[in-house]
DNA sequence: AATGGCGCCTGAACGC
DNA sequence: TGCGTTCAGGCGCCAT
């Protein structure tokens, strides 16, 4: 499922080999989550700026077509949704075939960016990702899109202060609140678990009645959660990889996620399942109080 | 206006 | 073996 640190992974993956490039052509699979919003034909001709994220997007600046001006820049907003992934084929590579650069699209790859260096594929089974054209970060749709984000984990100007405080604007569980991204992005439900484990919360604690201290202890505990997980190249539950193909570490880290009944590592407790908003959290009784 | 719930998707795991 | 059911969950959107 990927969180901050896999699509940061998957960023950094793909970001050197995009570079500089040229977009020959694009392909579109099977409909996901939002239509692109331009033909494909659109994109060709432009050259590939340097990738970026925001929360768990993924922002790819594309300029001007040839013989046009600096107006008619803009780029693509993707997003993993919950089981995508970018597989990179750079030119030259082994995996190309004799049809090409890349074999053929499979059952589950719904669109293709290919460039001068290398073809750019997103593969993802549920669908729920996505490929957007927009003129400008600052436009619509991707304005609309990223205008309700929260503030990244890494900013400095999110110090405790700023953290407590928007913790305490709301009265929901502090599992919900971490997952809603509005107090700080990134934190999926493996990562809201585990980092409200090494903080010692119980999960469904009011986020409005976390003491500064403790709110300090969380900001803390997401950070280096998010960082550990990055380091080691995410987490492969299933099939998440990165643009090469390298899978993540993390799942054997962790310390609460998916291990109900499992004594814990630190006490010896059985680790705990509840669902809280459709959705699964584990947590140590013993370890994480309100 | 904050908040809870829904629905989009498919594959894996499960029960009979 | 095969079918039906349940679960996984990011997140925009809707209703309250």
């Amino acid at each position: 499922m990927p969180e901050l640190p896999e699509v940061e992974v998957t960023r950094l993956s793909i970001a050197p080999s995009l570079r500089g490039s040229i977009v020959l052509q694009a392909h579109l699979g099977k409909p996901l989550r939002w239509p692109l919003g331009c033909r494909t034909g659109h994109l060709v001709g432009r050259h590939v700026g340097d990738t970026q994220r925001r929360g768990k997007y993924l922002w790819i600046p594309l300029g001007p077509r040839p013989g046009r001006a600096a107006d008619d820049a803009g780029g693509l907003l993707l997003h993993l949704g919950m089981s995508g992934s970018l597989q990179w084929v750079g030119v030259g590579s082994s995996q190309a075939g004799p049809a090409g650069p890349l074999d053929p699209p499979g059952k589950h790859d719904h669109f293709d960016l290919v460039t001068t260096q290398g073809t750019l594929r997103l593969h993802d089974p549920r669908r729920f990702g996505a490929v957007v054209w927009s003129d400008a970060l600052t436009s619509d749709p991707a304005a609309k899109l990223l205008q309700r984000l929260g503030p990244e984990p890494f900013d400095p100007a999110l110090d405790d202060a700023a953290f407590h405080a928007r913790l305490r604007a709301r009265r929901s569980a502090i599992k919900q609140v971490l997952l809603s991204g509005d107090a700080v992005v990134g934190a999926g439900n493996i990562y809201a678990c585990e980092a409200l484990f090494a903080a010692g919360i119980d999960p469904r604690t009011p986020a409005c009645r976390i003491s500064r201290a403790r709110a300090a202890r969380l900001l803390a505990a997401v950070r280096h959660t998010l960082s550990r997980a990055m380091a080691v190249g995410g987490t492969t539950l299933r099939d998440f990889r990165d643009a090469h193909g390298m899978s993540g570490e993390f799942q054997n880290e962790a310390q609460v996620y998916g291990r109900e009944a499992l004594p814990c590592h630190h006490c010896g407790t059985p680790i705990r399942r509840l669902v809280q908003a459709q959705r699964a959290t584990y947590y140590c009784p013993m370890c994480q109080k309100r």
